[in-house]
Order: structure tokens, then sequence, then C-alpha cells
DNA sequence: CCCTGATTCGC
DNA sequence: GCGAATCAGG
């Protein structure tokens, strides 16, 4: 077998897509990933620019996250934490980020 | 030990 | 130019 047009072409999609040489060898069929990288080498490819491409995943960053307002004292039996919605950005809700960022002049 | 790509080397 | 063998890194 050699590289026609198309397995170069495809090669250099799958190559580009982020994927192994392994997996495009299977893909192309008859060829082991050897002769995918040693074309690939051969062509000016090597390291895969951009692998992002492969897997257009969106950025999701956790919403909110519980708050870890201890309610309690450590130890205790009913000891936890609030689990309220925490606030963007910081470890705690509404109500205990106040109580957490209120030591301004109350002293 | 499994995998990966990179390079080498004989064809 | 081709790809297996080998090398080198994770």
């Amino acid at each position: 077998m050699s590289w026609t047009e198309e397995r170069i072409e495809k090669l250099k999609k799958l190559w580009g897509s982020g994927k192994t040489a392994a997996e495009i060898a299977d893909e192309l069929g008859d060829v082991t990933r050897n002769a995918v990288i040693g074309k690939a080498n051969r062509l000016g490819l090597s390291s895969k620019s951009t692998p992002a491409a492969a897997k257009p995943k969106k950025k999701v960053i956790p919403a909110h996250r519980a708050c870890q307002w201890p309610i309690g004292h450590p130890g205790e039996d009913n000891f936890h934490f609030c689990g309220d919605e925490a606030v963007p950005s910081k470890p705690y809700c509404l109500k205990h980020c106040n109580m957490a960022y209120q030591n301004k002049d109350n002293n």
C-alpha cells in the first residue's frame, strides 16, 4: 500500500485533530503507527497544533459551590457546613459571606 | 508494563 | 520515500 493523496489527507486531518498515530493507523488501515508517524514527520507534521480541536468542549466552570461555613463545632455530633448556595468565587453563601467579611470597624 | 511520538536505519 | 526497529519520554 502506498500513500495516496486521500490517505495523506486523512492522515493530516486525523493527526491535526489530535488523534494518536495508533488511532490514525487503525483508521487508515493497512498501516502501522510507525508508518503513520514516519509519513507524518516526512510531511513536516509532528507536533499536533491544537489537540483541543478534537474535543470542542465548552469551558464550563462550577456555577456555585456549597457554602463552607461551619455550623457548630468541629467534633460535635451535629457539626456540619452550611451547604447553602455560595456566591461565585467565594466559599460562603451571601449570609455567611457577610459574616466572614464583617470585621470592619465593629471592634 | 502500558502507552505516546521521534528518530534511526536498511530497504 | 517507505516503514520496522529502535530510542526516548509519560
